[in-house]
DNA sequence: GCCAGATAGCGAAAGGTTTCGCTAGTCACC
DNA sequence: GGTGACTAGCGAAACCTTTCGCTATCTGGC
């Protein structure tokens, strides 16, 4: 068992994640429909990377219900932050704004979305 | 030989990319000098992940002179982009502006930059 | 020509991830 | 109290990434 967070997501771990963010606290049977649909893989190997996951510390379990029920340990907005900063490390050396730039200037982005960014630049400024 | 693009790169190979990005086309050895600072491995290795990350399309290299001197094949920024959408779509359905605003919301970013983003917001709503 | 040192590459070992077969336990129902 | 269907888990196979030992080649100086 190693410690939680320590270690980031793979592939399939991610996938995996996904589905419960998506669908919530579930149990394998639920998560491994999801996963066939996508992947054509097999039940056991769905148990499988969620004991792994486990042990990862990516998922919790509650083993009181029967069948057990899994979730993820870390929001789906926590992740991402998470993520990102680690790709901000690898790529850029922790500069987080010049990738935000560049992803704003890639990307469609919605009016709405526009003005929402706005208000939390006012807030960010605020606070310093 | 894969196609150009079609796999994303590992750990390693991104320590390696961001080395290139650094320090622009090199040798191996000035490649492997950097690399063996920060991970202590062997000229080997540095050698064949080269060459692993040349069949995936990942360097590109010049053999004319010697010795071989190797680039990345994509600039940091477009390198941070596709990664960047790729974590995008894994993590949240193809919404750049939720992360993007995960990011703003949980970084720490300097006045200059709060200034820059204003603008660009500007720019992107005048092309809406 | 011959040697020392640097360069290039292959193949296989080591290590991590993903897949599954097989086994065992549980539960409901006849 | 036996049978079928669902749940849980282990160990090993298959696969990819990372590491390196060993070998071959090239270069400059003797």
């Amino acid at each position: 068992m190693r410690e939680l967070g320590s270690s980031q997501p793979t592939a399939v771990e991610l996938e995996i994640l996904r589905i419960l963010w998506e669908l919530g606290p579930s149990p394998v049977r639920a998560i491994h429909a999801r996963l066939a649909e996508a992947k054509g893989t097999n039940y056991s190997t769905t148990v499988k990377m969620l004991s792994v996951m486990l042990s990862k510390g990516l998922v919790k379990r509650d083993e009181q219900a029967t069948p057990h029920v899994y979730r993820a340990a870390l929001s789906r907005d926590r992740a991402a932050r998470k993520l990102l900063s680690e790709l901000i490390d690898k790529v850029y050396d922790g500069s987080a704004m010049s990738l935000v730039l560049q992803a704003l200037a890639g990307g469609k982005a919605s009016p709405e979305e526009i003005e929402e960014a706005r208000k939390l630049l006012d807030r960010m400024e605020d606070k310093s």
